[in-house]
DNA sequence: TATGAATGAGCGTTCATTCAT
DNA sequence: CATGAATGAACGCTCATTCAT
């Protein structure tokens, strides 16, 4: 009885690796199969479509991810310590769900074109909101530079962050944290040595 | 009559919309066709096939691309005005060909696997030879930080450059000349206000 | 003026070598239009269809044959005779229409099905009454073998001489003439020495 | 359970006749399905392709053929009985294999120039060898004659069993036995009467 | 006469999906 | 739970043919 939900669990890590390596319209329901060591329509058993499996893996790394992003938020930190929390949280979460991450960056945009991905777009506005409001506050406060466009601020951390996931891997060199706090430093401080 | 080169200039910007729209696996070539106003068949006529012509957008930004980094490189500047240099001439080829950057950055690990797309990965180690030699260059020079990864700075700042691809829209707020000396002064400076 | 049904000639020439040498179906219009120095479109200045010089190709081959077939039926020879004179016939066609014979042998069967290779079938039947009746005059003359199925020995005779199209070479080792002394030798008085 | 390997050979019976009544170019891959009731796509569930079918259909056809030959060359017989029992064999293979021998006879010169399909040539080779071997070594017995081109002969022995394929409908009038016994007669002893 | 560019039908093939077993 | 066999829509591509120039 517990071995169903276990199962799927596999059946979606393995699927997940594939998409975040072929790419989710590259990838055949026939090789996630292979993978799984099973045939292809043996996964229809688990799942009712390719869209649900992606879905899935989406939505369940997004959970995790707003989870964490909302304690940050709720813990009533100053906007530096906020983003310093966010960014570490995020490479955390690159850590956890390298695969789901990197199919977020390649395939977000044409999936939320559809209704059933609506929840990407969702969350894409909660991002904004998060990161574009704890700048602002961070502008206002004296803490970032108020010479900059805070839109281009914010596409900068936020691209800066997340691309990451498109060479990170675990068990690498640096741990998730010493990489959040190597990039923390650039963000914020530049790369330049101070004159 | 230079008609049909200027034909296939046509032919190949409407394809590279379409592919950094819809990325290039997703792209059916009757769609690039009814974008052109022509049939799916029609489009043999001009290209030997669907990957000759991504082959044929990819080849001809980079060779852009690489005759002005080589002149960048080739002015003997010191390590921050070649980086300066660098970002800025990058900004300007994302502005002149957004689309092709777009699907360079999504296709490019999938498609240099493929022989004729081998000039991919070369670009790719000319690349890094250019921007990590200059960071190298700078951190020795004591204008970079020494206490940083420098290959991590390195991926710091070539994705942050070019990940921007995927949100710029040429005619929008900012001259590519703005949005590189504001990315500039955030790599280099910092965000933060400095104590 | 009279340049024209030259230039026509020519391109009939070339058109069935190359059907001879791919077969009728997997030879492109194109690739005709390649080895005559002009595009594919310019053919359709000369001819109505690819079908159309195939036509011309058989029919004209046909009436030459026939021309000379009826020469040798109308002669007044003993059964003998005639079939020594229509092999030899055959053979000095094979030399002069080679390319034709290897479409008709490959494609008869086919083309015949549409009504516009009518002529084919016509051919074929009139082709049988005139071997099929001398066989038969022979045979009751005592000159060929009555312990023979005759239908079984026309085929015998009759694809005997028509595959070697499908080896033969103008200019080769033998002449039409040998190679007709040689078959006929064969074909009427076995390759096995007599006891 | 033996059932694929049955739908299999079905489904490359069906493939077979068809090929051999229209030609490997011009069958469609969708009137095969069609003659075996199923779609298109459906048959590549079964076989790789299109080329993998005749690839199949030939190289079984010739793995038979060359089991009946093996024995036959291996038997010590002499030149006239051998070439009387490899005549033999091929009608009966005719029999068997009519749609086979059929595509063999139209498609393998082209298909032979793919490297997939080598072992046509190194079949025609190997047939070349032992027939054309045991022609000469029947003159140099003394009992086939010397005094005709034995190239030429080959050839003649050759085409005239293998066309036969062309015409030949099992269930007809004759057995293969019966027609294989009348061509040994005709080729050996000719269809004159002897004077 | 010939070209350049296009049409439109059809081809071999792929693939997500279904379903009886 | 999984398999084996099939469906059907769509895809990349080919090719005979047309036609304005």
């Amino acid at each position: 009885m517990t071995a169903a939900p276990e199962r799927r669990g596999e059946l979606l890590a393995t699927a997940a690796e594939v998409f975040a390596a072929q790419g989710y319209n590259a990838t055949t329901v026939r090789r996630i199969a292979d993978e799984a060591g099973m045939l292809a329509g043996s996964l229809y058993y688990h799942f009712d479509s390719k869209e649900s499996m992606v879905d899935e893996i989406l939505s369940t790394f997004l959970n995790e991810l707003w989870a964490g992003y909302d304690e940050v938020l709720a813990a009533g930190l100053g906007p530096r310590e906020t983003i310093e929390a966010l960014v570490t949280q995020s490479f955390k979460e690159i850590d956890r769900h390298r695969a789901a991450v990197a199919i977020y960056q390649k395939e977000a945009r044409h999936l939320a074109a559809q209704p059933r991905f609506g929840y990407l777009a969702d969350s894409q506005v909660k991002f904004e909101r998060a990161w574009l409001g704890t700048l602002e506050r961070g502008v206002a406060a004296g803490v970032f530079r108020a010479d900059l466009d805070v839109r281009l601020t914010y596409r900068f951390v936020r691209d800066t962050v997340w691309v990451a996931a498109s060479w990170y891997r675990p068990g690498g060199q640096h741990s998730p944290e010493e990489i959040a706090r190597q990039y923390l430093s650039m963000v914020l401080d530049g790369v330049a040595v101070r004159s």
